[in-house]
DNA sequence: TATGAATGAGCATTCATTCAT
DNA sequence: CATGAATGAATGCTCATTCAT
């Protein structure tokens, strides 16, 4: 299954063949049919193995301390996962809409994965540390860009910025706003 | 073109046939060889007739002018384009790992796309209406925030905000940020 | 369509390859796809290609003459139409079972073949010619063993009747019945 | 073995695989080739397992008694072999011309079971109670219209008479005949 | 005896591409 | 320009058979 879920986002699910990936794998192609009825079973088998939603619960969960710190590290954390599952990434997006269990995988994962996020942000509003303001849309800008992030990582790689720090800076700019003199004067 | 753009945006690249998309166009499909020497060289010149970059260019350059409303006039614009040229978009992040001249495309679109409005940004700095601040990273974020909001549409399209609403929230968030009393107490 | 009748026959239809059809046919394997939608429905064009229904419906219909040699006649020319398509004939027996639209044809086959004898039968009674008696019996009965004939034609062909022989023989015992001085003296 | 004869009779030699026959039995695939070589010995174990060719020697051997009532006895025991061992039967046609040991049984099964009746015949005719006439005909008729009969019992199942009552009447139709007036006047 | 994982040759079917017309 | 018949390599999937346990 890992195999295949790392030969699915190289060449593509259509591109990538049954044989390609028992070969792989070390096992004979017709093996494969003894522990999956179909190759497209095979991918969500493997999607689903792959899920990091658990993961994104965990690090996303529970934490009531203050704020900056605490969302760098989580946006580093949920950037760190997104990287390491970014085969996982990568076929959510290109057979989200061809295939209907990878679809929901994806959906889940982004509507629960921001609305996460966004009961993080309101206990921290509640906690009088942000200011009131529509979590919804905080919560989805944060989560487009950690996504985002992690998808175009390689077409960036040549600005002279770290992961960590491009991650750091985007936090202070939503934290901060960009616009001078914003509230105070 | 149009066709076959539509079809491999719904169906997948290699998921569409030849004939399908002849037909669909009402042509034989022997005369798609006439105009196309292949398949992929089909694909690439749809996607290259659908590039939405000029128009991004268009409504990204020359503008100086002061930047709230202006910048959500911009992000309104632009994801009216992303909306428009969805297929487009599918199929950049579909077979952008299979196909180089596809990856080109969107390599382009997201480098260009952010360093249009980077440069914008800047504009806005060197004016004394902006914080100084590191105007990469704000780029990408909007750019990120933009299109995965094109992207997720239907995904949160339960959510009670208005496409046009959720853009505007976004960019005032990103310009004043979240954080109460920021920086003057 | 006769080729792969041919082979159907003698191999059975599942033993039977499209590759091994086209090539005997002397075209590519991917062409017979191009006139048929699948290898099953190719079995059913052949069967219905080379039904014999209406052949029997000439030979059976419209003769009124008396009946010895006639039914000598018919039964001869019925025993050639089954030995000519001997082919279809096995196939409607191997695969009757297995596909719809074989039983169809095997069934219409069988009941009308033996409805257009039963009528001639009964014409013949009307005339006269015939002793009233149950003409659906003696329709199967003469349809039966002029089809057993065909298909176990190989395994008697050690006897020493000719093909016609036998046929005649047939004819006449059901005629005359075998018994001796029957129920009148 | 019994389970084997009735998949095989059903879905086809080819059609059914050795993993659904170990299933419907109750062990596992790798069992049967305990017992058996291979998949073609299973059927030909199977189908000798179910030959009938005995019962039709123990029916027709040793009786000598006069003829309507015990060949119509004869015929409804025949029958309801044929009937009993309807599996048996189909496979012996569907596969008898791909496999040489099933051939071997269905032409033993023919030309025995016609010689049977043959003898009988003859005996009836040294006993003066049969008019002197070629038996092997009339034998092969009779196995003929017994045999079709068995296997068109479903398509002729519409028909007003009882299967019992067929085969009475085909009796009496061989022995009578169906001329008027066919040799006396 | 009994299991079921493992193999790999074989098959129906698809489809990009070619080409005679 | 246009057609669609023709090709044949490629692919997902099946299944008889083997074999370690």
């Amino acid at each position: 299954m890992d195999t295949a879920l790392l030969m699915f986002a190289e060449g593509g699910f259509a591109r990538t063949t049954v044989k390609d990936i028992a070969t792989s794998a070390g096992i004979s192609n017709g093996l494969m049919y003894h522990y999956f009825p179909s190759k497209e079973k095979l991918l969500e088998a493997a999607i689903e193995k792959h899920s990091f939603l658990p993961h994104l619960r965990v690090i996303l969960k529970g934490t009531e301390e203050p704020c900056r710190e605490v969302l760098k590290k989580i946006a580093a954390r949920f950037s760190d996962i997104l990287k390491q599952e970014n085969n996982s990434i990568r076929i959510l997006l290109q057979e989200g809409h061809s295939n209907a269990e990878v679809k929901k995988v994806w959906d889940s994962l982004s509507s629960e994965g921001s609305l996460i996020l966004q009961q993080y942000l309101s206990s921290r509003i509640a906690a009088g540390e942000l200011k009131p303001h529509n979590t919804e849309v905080t919560a989805r800008c944060l989560f487009s860009i950690l996504f985002m992030f992690s998808f175009t990582r390689d077409i960036f790689k040549s600005s002279n910025l770290s992961d960590s720090q491009f991650i750091e800076e985007s936090i202070d700019s939503i934290l901060n706003g960009i616009q001078k003199n914003n509230n105070h004067d």
